[in-house]
DNA sequence: TTGTTTATTCTTTTT
DNA sequence: GAATAAACAA
């Protein structure tokens, strides 16, 4: 098999696998190979150059991409890869933590704060140090504690180089967040890879002993990391241990997370006597696609490695762009090609409906429902749903009793009479003698600070923690999730409620259980805490079975690293990609670039792209423009539909059916709401007409010609260089013109 | 203290 | 439109 695999490797292909002179920097463009050279590179260092497993370190960007590599390498060689380190940076680095975490002042068992859990933490610091949360958004106030965190900025040198009262107020949020998190004992996604950068500086001693152990360093999607990972690749590997990166500065697309593109195109510097290689022969798409996403990116970024795509695919169908009247239409027309390509013998899982956002799947949801199978990847997890993060929190506080931010969340749930008033008094009584919630709660402290009917609820989730503590110490997994919802009686309680609502929570509970058993026989000796862990760590495509027969609905972002035969690239409109959140930054807008470039290149055999003249927007119907990045493809690389005057009324009506079934018109008997329905319809028929006020070409806006003077515009037709607007002018002269050399003004 | 309704705000991408 | 916060009633 091995010999198989190095044989069907093309001429660079081999080069990068066999060149042993030290780093590597492999250019690998979308559809090149990249993954067949990174695993034929890893079944070479065993077979030829034969190392064990254990020696080599290979850090992908998600956890599927990880098993995939290792199933591949232990297919190729033939025998099992136990003891590979492979995986994401994040469980890398957790690994290393979960040994050497006494050297960092935690416990082995800490926990791995998600998202939503640092937002919990960080509001409570905030309250503690009085920062206004209107002043200092939450959120916002993450992403820059976030952004210090991954260029290896520490509060102690920030507040050292501090010049105004609002950067102190933020460096004081990000230490108290970092000393709130210590003594919880938990770290959030940063901190993985932070603590274990600061383990390597501060104890030679170790750092010595992981680089005597790793022989050869792999990383895959090297223009996606960030300065703290670009540092720990260069500590580990010491300036002895061989990089061998590959990526593709094209398809970076995670700045906004701390990625730095520098770090691959000054990977030479970098990495001494690096050999680079570059990766141009596509096997994944036709000529047509990559002839549509070259001249694309060409055209728009400019700071490139510069490398061109070419494949030997020729005969493929042309890409295809439609220009839709509304949102509503472009998803019935979208799921219809569907439908009707899985009625001809298509595999529905080799389709794809790629967007920007993950709001924009509702209507293709609703368009596929009961006609075709799908998924939609990504959004809103299973593992965030309200009711499975309520079970997480009573099994994370179990394995860290020092998780205050679980017990907080569990401390009233299901309601036992511990309201807000008594957590307070809680918080603040833990605060005052330096210990944990958690603390108070298990002495039996915590009870003697509330009023009667409060203390007894704090009693009674004493003693049930008692219990389950007491059933750790011999349960597997699977029986501690089960006694402890016999215990709470979470699931008994939903079901009495009687709501549909409950009902479907009661079965997601279910599901967790199942989960956990699934789990469990898979991992036969591990505890409850790696399951936490394991979920914690992983991302929406982990968590989709491969194996499912289902059109795929994700984010261009999700999509990475995925291909598909038929793909549908939707609402490719201004404002959305580029997001308008980007569109003043030319390094951001090149990044939206990259990302539709990442999107174009996911498809094998077939484009479609579309953008719609309305959708449904922040409440309301916005008129929109097709994106920037399709003027700058010459429209000799796409075949252009123009369907922007079809079923406009029906795509009206339907979306007046939305409107009052939304607002539950009907189920409201006074007079009055159905007068405020009537004005609720009238409201909306005028947003569509006021959209033809704004200062838009469209139809019903006025303009003025220079030859031709002022005219009602009737209709716009296709886009960019080819777009024509018809004109009524005064007098009754009708006039099409081209949009781009008939310069009007519109009044 | 709890559950419900209303008001307000904020709309990107994710390990 | 949705999620969250605030206000209110019970």
């Amino acid at each position: 098999m091995y010999n198989k695999i190095i044989d069907s490797l093309n001429k660079v292909q081999k080069e990068a696998v066999f060149y042993d002179g030290g780093s590597e920097l492999v250019f690998a463009g979308a559809g090149t190979g990249k993954t067949k050279v990174l695993t034929s590179k890893i079944a070479w260092l065993l077979k030829e150059k034969h190392l064990y497993p254990n020696q080599i370190f290979a850090a992908t960007f998600t956890k599927k991409a990880a098993n995939e590599m290792r199933e591949r390498v232990a297919l190729a060689i033939g025998q099992s890869v136990e003891g590979l380190w492979i995986g994401t940076f994040h469980s890398l680095c957790s690994k290393i933590l979960h040994i050497e975490a006494d050297k960092l002042g935690f416990t082995r068992n800490f926990t791995i704060y998600d998202s939503s859990d640092q937002i919990t933490l960080l509001k409570s610091v905030m309250k503690e140090i009085n920062a206004d949360e209107s002043r200092y958004p939450p959120k916002s106030m993450l992403s820059v504690i976030s952004s210090h965190k991954s260029r290896f900025e520490l509060p102690d040198e920030l507040f050292a180089k501090l010049n105004s009262y609002s950067d102190r107020k933020i460096i004081e949020l990000y230490d108290g967040y970092q000393n709130a998190l210590k003594r919880a004992n938990a770290m959030d996604y940063d901190d993985l890879m932070l603590y274990t950068l600061m383990l390597f500086e501060k104890n030679k001693e170790i750092l010595q002993k992981y680089q005597n152990f790793f022989k050869f360093i792999l990383v895959d999607e090297y223009q996606d990391t960030n300065h703290v990972q670009f540092l720990l690749v260069q500590t580990l590997s010491g300036g002895k241990t061989p990089v061998f990166a590959v990526g593709d500065d094209d398809q970076s697309i995670y700045s906004w997370r701390g990625a730095q593109i520098e770090n691959i195109l000054n990977f030479a510097k970098h990495f001494p006597n690096t050999k680079m290689f570059k990766l141009e022969q596509n096997y994944r798409s036709t000529e047509q696609i990559l002839n549509f996403a070259n001249t694309m990116i060409d055209a728009s970024v400019k700071k490139r490695s510069g490398k061109k795509l070419w494949t030997g695919t020729k005969n493929g169908s042309p890409v295809k762009v439609y220009n839709y009247s509304s949102d509503v239409q472009e998803a019935q027309r979208v799921c219809q090609e569907i439908i009707d390509a899985i009625s001809n013998g298509h595999n529905p899982s080799e389709i794809a409906i790629l967007y920007r956002t993950n709001a924009q799947s509702r209507l293709f949801e609703q368009n596929l429902q009961g006609k075709a199978p799908y998924v939609v990847v990504g959004g809103m997890s299973f593992y965030e749903r309200k009711e499975i993060k309520d079970i997480l929190a009573y099994l994370k506080f179990l394995v860290n009793p020092q998780d205050d931010i679980s017990l907080l969340r569990i401390l009233n749930v299901p309601a036992r009479g511990i309201g807000a008033t008594s957590q307070e008094k809680i918080v603040a009584a833990a605060n005052e003698k330096g210990v944990t919630c958690g603390e108070l709660l298990v002495s039996g402290q915590a009870q003697n600070l509330l009023t009667s009917k409060s203390a007894s609820g704090a009693a009674s989730l004493r003693k049930i923690i008692e219990n389950l503590f007491e059933l750790m110490k011999t349960a597997t997994a699977k029986e501690l999730i089960q006694q402890l919802l016999e215990e709470t009686n979470y699931i008994k309680i939903l079901l009495e409620e009687k709501s549909e609502e409950a009902n479907e929570r009661a079965e997601n509970v279910k599901e967790l259980v199942n989960a956990v058993s699934f789990w469990q026989m898979k991992n036969e000796d591990g505890g409850i805490a790696d399951f936490i862990e394991e979920i914690t760590l992983s991302s929406a495509i982990d968590e989709t079975d491969g194996a499912a027969e289902a059109v795929n609905l994700m984010t261009f972002h999700t999509a990475k690293g995925l291909e598909f035969d038929k793909v549908f690239l939707v609402g490719i409109e201004d404002d959305i990609l580029p997001s308008g959140l980007s569109r003043d930054d030319k390094q951001k807008v090149d990044e939206e670039c990259r990302l539709f470039y990442v999107g174009i290149t996911r498809a094998r055999k077939e484009l479609n792209c579309s953008f719609a003249s309305r959708r449904m927007r922040f409440g309301g119907i916005k008129p929109m423009n097709p994106s920037p990045f399709l003027d700058k493809i010459p429209t000799s690389a796409y075949k252009m539909f123009n369907l922007s005057n079809e079923y406009d009324n029906f795509s009206f009506s339907q979306r007046n059916n939305a409107e009052i079934y939304s607002k539950k018109v009907f189920s409201y008997e006074s007079k009055q709401k159905n007068d405020d329905f009537v004005e609720k319809r009238v409201y909306v028929a005028d947003e569509y007409i006021g959209s033809a006020n704004e200062k838009r070409l469209r139809a019903g806006v006025l303009v003025r010609h220079d030859k031709f003077g002022v005219g009602r515009v009737l209709s716009v037709n296709g886009f960019a260089d080819a777009q024509q607007t018809t004109i009524l002018f005064e007098g009754g002269v009708r006039k099409q013109l081209m949009t781009k050399i008939a310069k009007l003004e519109i009044l």
